[in-house]
DNA sequence: AGTCAACTCGCACACTGTTCGAGGAGAAGA
DNA sequence: TCTTCTCCTCGAACAGTGTGCGAGTTGACT
């Protein structure tokens, strides 16, 4: 039997219902959902209240979104629009641009934490904001899938950053107070777990000493990352001086316990490449 | 009125309870839990189902683990006990390790990907991860807080691109075949989705085109982006040849339009250090 | 034998996302 | 105007969810 090749639709795949113009639509509930969302959290958007919050029943949604997945879908694009980027500047500018902003819109959106990398991200602000990196990291010099190498790894490192980082927020506003009283006041509870490891727990004490307001320090760390990996990108540009090329770690799992099959964890021998 | 200074508790300040050794304890409990999780994913974790399994009542669970998110705490922190790392070897296999490991572990497990960054990660197997970091770091010869700079970095690269990477693993799975064929059926819904962002998708075709395996392609991607990163950390240490040093767009929200009041989004001005 | 802590667990509560089918409302055609 | 048909809404119901509570059981120690 030959498979009916199933199309793969997304909700952007999908024109959106309502033509009508009456009622409800797709664009008002995602904006209402994102009012709920940025008020109270993720655990507090159900399509109850969420209906509610538009004077309909819960169940009505269900006719414009088909499922709470797209919805969040939806409002997830939403977050991505808000990563703006100037034109017409030079890549590191415009990388370092998109970078920020899109640390900026998680931070903003503290409830996409859980949703980031985990719903797909293919819709039209998602894609505006990767084809401004493609096209800086083309411009820039960038050739064939090292364009799509460079982009990534700007995302990612973003993306790794941020989430991390606004989880972290939302645990010490949780406590109420300052962000640099809940850290100190956390430090007992850190000591006792990470007793054994010195210089761990020098760098924690050091970290919070320093009287440094912990969101600026945040701040120059996402910097200095962000500057290394794009020197970094920037010596694999073709024309670039020789920029200090070892390979990674080649012999990672060599003595990681775990048996990877045929499966991809194994490192490609042989990388560092250009 | 003085607050009562609450004591900041988590699952790895308490013992865990059940000395009398019989029935339930903690570690059978999150042995079982990560069978099931490996074994369905996160969906099909429920405390009924998972006391059930163990041949217990669901809420027989509560008297060892408070609520189900420590559950999920205890559950990732085995996760990171896979991350392994050679001993006695440069700052760069180090690093290049612990991010393969964790790269791998995360994609052993794609169970986590809504979880990592989300639940704090300070279990005792976390930190023998930072730990090894960190030292590596100060071997390296970082120094005070760059030396968190630089695991964060790493760290941050690692997630950001591992999640993404086992969450488009799950969606490739989903429709059964072979990631190839996958990649390749969704095609079509890409090219409606991203028509007007040629240079997008001419990145995209190149991609799928070349034959290559998915997976292997990742990894490819992978490695590009942690070996720069790790030069361009590498360029940051001390006595390191004068790294190129761009500061990065630092006006990266003058024109996006948000309007970060007094919060931290704001890039601080004059970095790209050392 | 009695006591007390450690532990288990059924019940119940307040919710959740989602399906289904009945119905209303407005435009289009007769 | 009446009918028909499509678009759209929504109440009821289902099959779950995490978890608080209080009664109950078990086993070791006095």
């Amino acid at each position: 039997m030959t498979m009916p090749a199933k199309p793969f639709t997304s909700v952007w795949t999908r024109e959106p219902r309502g033509r009508r113009g009456q009622g409800l639509n797709r664009d008002q509930i995602v904006r209402a959902a994102l009012e709920l969302l940025d008020a109270e959290g993720i655990d507090a958007l159900s399509m109850r209240k969420l209906g509610a919050r538009l004077g309909a029943g819960a169940t009505s949604l269900y006719w414009h979104v088909a499922n709470k997945d797209e919805l969040l879908e939806l409002a997830m694009d939403e977050v991505y629009r808000e990563v703006r980027s100037p034109v017409g500047a030079s890549w590191r500018e415009t990388a370092g641009s998109v970078a920020w902003g899109l640390r900026g819109a998680i931070l903003a959106h503290p409830w996409c934490v859980g949703l980031i990398g985990v719903l797909p991200s293919i819709g039209p602000n998602a894609l505006v904001m990767s084809d401004r990196l493609v096209r800086a990291c083309k411009e820039a010099g960038f050739q064939g899938i090292d364009i799509d190498f460079a982009v990534g790894a700007v995302i990612a490192y973003t993306l790794g950053a941020a989430v991390p980082e606004a989880a972290w927020r939302g645990l010490l506003n949780r406590a109420g107070e300052s962000p640099c009283e809940a850290q100190k006041e956390m430090l007992p509870a850190i000591e006792g777990v990470a007793a054994g490891y010195p210089d761990l727990l020098e760098r924690y004490k050091d970290y919070t000493a320093g009287g440094l307001d912990p969101l600026v320090a945040r701040q120059i760390a996402f910097d200095y990352g962000l500057v290394a990996l794009l020197d970094g990108l920037d010596a694999r540009l073709p024309g670039a001086g020789p920029g200090m090329t070892t390979d990674t770690a080649r012999d990672a799992d060599r003595d990681t316990g775990r048996d990877t099959d045929s499966d991809a964890e194994r490192p490609v021998p042989g990388t560092g490449r250009r």
